[in-house]
DNA sequence: CGAAGCTCTGTGAACGTGCACAGATTCGGG
DNA sequence: CCCGAATCTGTGCACGTTCACAGAGCTTCG
């Protein structure tokens, strides 16, 4: 007895008006909570709507308003940063709170093969999203030039280079990274090293540039190891090769919180008590920060804060307002705890 | 002089027919790649496509293919859960993965807040998306009901036990964390406590149930610390609440590595040795495995495998199979590393 | 040479909504 | 009592596709 009953077929406005005795315009009208239906329809058609078990079909409503209620959500290079980096999680979390709140749907798309930059575009291209908010874009984007012809309504989080007309938000690298370095400067140190990682990155080489501006003559680009990701795993390998570069080196400087938890792993590896024999500060102050042994001394980077910025700002462009393209800067104060 | 030009509508199927001389039907062919196109029409086409921008407008498409070649991807308490485990990224990643070869986009939805739940319920039953991978629900989860009305194609990770006419790919907790505790009893340990997570979810009680199996008549409901969340700090609270417990206790199931690794940190707070005075396991063997300090010996759990299966299980349905409603059950074996 | 089969093209209908508009009914006030 | 306003309802069209179908032109073959 075969009885692939094919998918009972799924009830439309005009069932329900059927069902309910009333025409389709008067459903509508229900469904979206407009004025001038009597209490009696009202009554029979949310009953109606009961029985035949309606939903409305987005795809057809899309079609019509020219507009889907979703916003899209890109992240790039998932591998390394999907996994290491919790900064993008809370990012992810204040942007999806602020959409919510809005009653925009949030769909994340990730960005990991060639395949998908296409599959990508031709999904932002189609109508799916009417806007989408960017994370960790590099340099050249082939998607940040899409968004660009399409004059799809976007916003960055952080801004690569050549990012000109497209609002961003973020928060300011360089000074902080300035800021927290004449910290460590302060305690002391006489030889102080990087571990910098993603130089690839506008945040990455932003860093890099504040680091270089505190120590100004005393920089030594010897003590500067430079690494792919914002990993774990990129702080131990750099921070070995910094200490097998100058074992005197008391000072370091690893942007950020992942990568300095590696080279707090390196520096106990090779005997160096933190922050006695070497002062080492992140950049973050994510879950990280508080896991290694002493607490890290970090940037704190207010990631929920950064995703709901996002969020408004696309948000506000959809309801016409002009975007602000000189960026958007969040306060990322100094952290002040025991490595350093 | 106000140029606010009304954002220049996008171009139809319509205004390529127009622009190349041909009908909408012909254009069509075109941009599905059908054959019965001349080669003439066809190069015509193309040009008036480029010279129009033209992009197929996917609401219209979905309308009346009754698809949107999307695929959600829905994942539950983001808080606690997507910025700590390292493994619902990879679940992620696999997913997607397999998804982009079949030329699917995989649409990420966060269900955070209680406005997340309705909103997402009206996403999955507007026809956003064909079918739905379902990771972390819980028991009773309003949405799984949905899912069942709707009789949309869904595949879960893990399986909530209400789950009866729903397929799902996972891994044998309860074997391998009977598995697991059976090899550390094998080291001689006599006073074995379990920082048991997640109890409200069947990976978690699971979990629980497979350390009760290996112990047997030694169980003792005391020797084990219930704590909310997959997280460091709960590990962190739970070992230090056994070691309050019981001073003498030898050896520690940690149901993930994330808690184990707080294990780890209050172990090392109270002065023990891993693993001369205490052995500890984990689960998952996530990148938290071996940052802590010995390695942790864990049950291997193929995160990227999961998502892959899971994907794929989603595919045939879509393709019209009958989902196997048995589940799915990849290998986990144990990895034995030095922290026991 | 005509029928049958290909190849190619255009047309109308359908998908499920929202909205503008027209028409019907009720209500209040002069 | 009548007229205008307010309230309520139904209808047709539009949104941008795909698809079935019809038909035109060309080739092949009996």
């Amino acid at each position: 007895m075969p009885t692939d009953l094919p998918r009972r077929k799924r009830a439309t406005i005009h069932d329900v008006a059927v069902e309910s005795g009333v025409s389709r315009g008067t459903v509508s009208r229900v469904v979206n909570g407009e004025k001038y239906v009597s209490a009696e329809a009202r009554i029979a058609i949310e009953a109606a709507i009961i029985k035949v078990g309606y939903v409305p079909n987005s795809a057809a409503r899309s079609l019509v308003l020219q507009r889907s209620l979703a916003i899209g959500f890109l992240v790039h290079e998932p591998h390394s940063l999907f996994v290491e980096d919790p900064n993008i999680g809370n990012i992810l979390l204040g942007a999806n709170q602020t959409l919510s709140l809005a009653d925009y749907q949030m769909v994340s798309l990730i960005i990991d093969t060639e395949r998908d930059t296409e599959r990508v575009a031709r999904y932002l291209s189609g109508g799916f999203v009417d806007g989408v908010i960017v994370v960790s874009a590099r340099e050249n984007d082939p998607l940040t030039r899409l968004i660009e012809r399409l004059g799809l309504p976007a916003t960055f989080v952080g801004h690569p280079p050549d990012l000109r007309q497209l609002p961003f938000v973020g928060i300011n690298n360089r000074g902080s990274a300035r800021a927290i370095t004449n910290q460590l400067v302060a305690t002391g140190r006489k030889r102080i090293g990087m571990v910098a990682p993603a130089m690839d990155r506008d945040s990455g080489s932003d860093r890099m540039a504040g680091f270089r501006d505190a120590l100004g003559d005393r920089f030594d680009p010897a003590l500067v190891a430079s690494v792919p990701f914002y990993s774990f795993s990129s702080g131990l390998a750099g921070m070995r090769e910094l200490l097998q570069r100058d074992p005197l080196i008391d000072g370091v400087f690893a942007a950020a919180d992942s990568v300095a938890a590696g080279a707090v792993e390196a520096l106990r590896e090779a005997g160096r008590r933190i922050p006695e024999d070497v002062g080492i500060v992140g950049f973050d102050d994510s879950s990280w920060a508080l896991r290694t042994q002493p607490p890290l001394s970090t940037v704190h980077q207010p990631a929920t804060e950064l995703g709901e910025a996002a969020a408004r700002s696309v948000l506000s462009q959809l309801r016409g307002e002009e975007p602000n393209l000189a960026g958007i800067i969040l306060d990322s104060p100094v952290v002040w705890r025991a490595s350093a």
